[in-house]
DNA sequence: GTCTATAGAAGGATAGAC
DNA sequence: GTCTATCCTTCTATAGAC
């Protein structure tokens, strides 16, 4: 090591601290938080235990860290849908539950781990701070479907948070299973319980005949 | 002491162990799981720190057991106004979700720490299986109400979760803040999105005219 | 006299203050 | 970086019930 570190060697350190970070998300996606030791990660990155507390000032800081990570790509990722300049904000919606659900059981350890498993207050903490995120994102979407008159009034961050617990919590059991027994017909009933509780009318109403062709 | 307890040691014995616990839930109430400390807990129940082991061999197997107990009073009181014998099942629906959030805004330290505080892993996992019991409790209404011609066709499980997880997200941050601004709208609002959520058609719709007086 | 719940202090570990 | 304070837990002596 040197006096003062070289370029090289802070770019060497961060790609250790980046394998570090990866190697506990694989491990914490694969046995949960409580089973994810500082052994089985260190061992998973390829270093010594000991080494972990090189980049990380205690166990709990890496778990943050691993949630920060993997909690914030879904929250870009939703964003992205949700704000996309296409579709109306009913169907930004829609396809917003849709991918987040769909990314969800497509990794289902890392989003059980990120959802619902019990993990220490820290990540517990975490957890609270990335809700209101995704609250804010429904928010918004909520207020320009009540703006364009696609949605009934209504207190858009109440809905927001309703759709924020109501998709974590739907997914909670599936992400449980571990066989995947009809993934397309829960995404349509999760999809469709959204936008019945934003108030958004049935896509295809039996009764009133679809005069307006642009919904 | 005796070679064996005395019925009125017995007694003795679980009557410490109640305030141990009826202690231990109003500072949980009061500061929280992570700032309610052993000694804290004990000092409020009047005994030494050490002989909170005489009831309990760790300090999260009491906050286990505080959970427990007041969870379980909120299943109860739930059940019983979904289950009640009066009223359609929609109405008991609405009921049901407006007694469940006034009950946690009348305690909302509680409340809150059953609901959303960081808490260890141990209390984390009772929170999993306390919200499995919220969502059958939404079930068989939800079925109920679907039988009846009430609520549109749907996965009354799905939606159960739902409804489970938007409760318990709405009033997350309602309960943090201390003051108690408009909870009467509030609940309005809680209620109509549940209704929403569950298919059912607005309570007063402008169009129609209330020619039906009892709903 | 014997046994056990309790109080109080000590132990080991950890977090925060300086 | 060190040091203190506090945390959970264990241990020991005491006191009270049989």
């Amino acid at each position: 090591m040197a006096y003062r570190k070289t370029p090289t060697e802070v770019r060497r350190l961060a790609a250790a601290r980046e394998r570090l970070v990866d190697s506990a998300t694989a491990v914490v996606a694969e046995v949960g938080w409580t089973q994810a030791s500082v052994t089985a990660v260190a061992d998973s990155a390829g270093i010594a235990a000991g080494s972990v507390y090189q980049h990380f000032p205690s166990k709990a800081a890496l778990a943050v860290e691993v949630f920060r990570r993997a909690a914030g790509r879904e929250v870009d990722v939703l964003g992205e849908v949700l704000h996309h300049p296409d579709g109306s904000p009913v169907e930004r919606l829609a396809r917003g539950v849709e991918v987040f659900a769909r990314r969800a059981l497509e990794n289902r350890g890392l989003a059980y781990a990120l959802l619902a498993a019990p993990a220490e207050p820290a990540v517990g903490a975490e957890r609270l701070d990335f809700r209101r995120r995704y609250r804010a994102l429904f928010t918004d979407v909520l207020h320009e479907g009540m703006a364009a008159g696609l949605l009934p009034a209504q207190n858009g961050e109440i809905t927001a948070a309703a759709l924020t617990g109501a998709i974590g919590e739907v997914l909670v059991d599936p992400l449980g299973a571990h066989d995947e027994n009809d993934v397309d017909e829960l995404l349509a009933e999760l999809v469709a319980m959204a936008l019945r509780c934003a108030g958004a009318p049935p896509e295809t109403p039996p009764q009133t005949p679809p005069d307006t062709p642009r919904a």
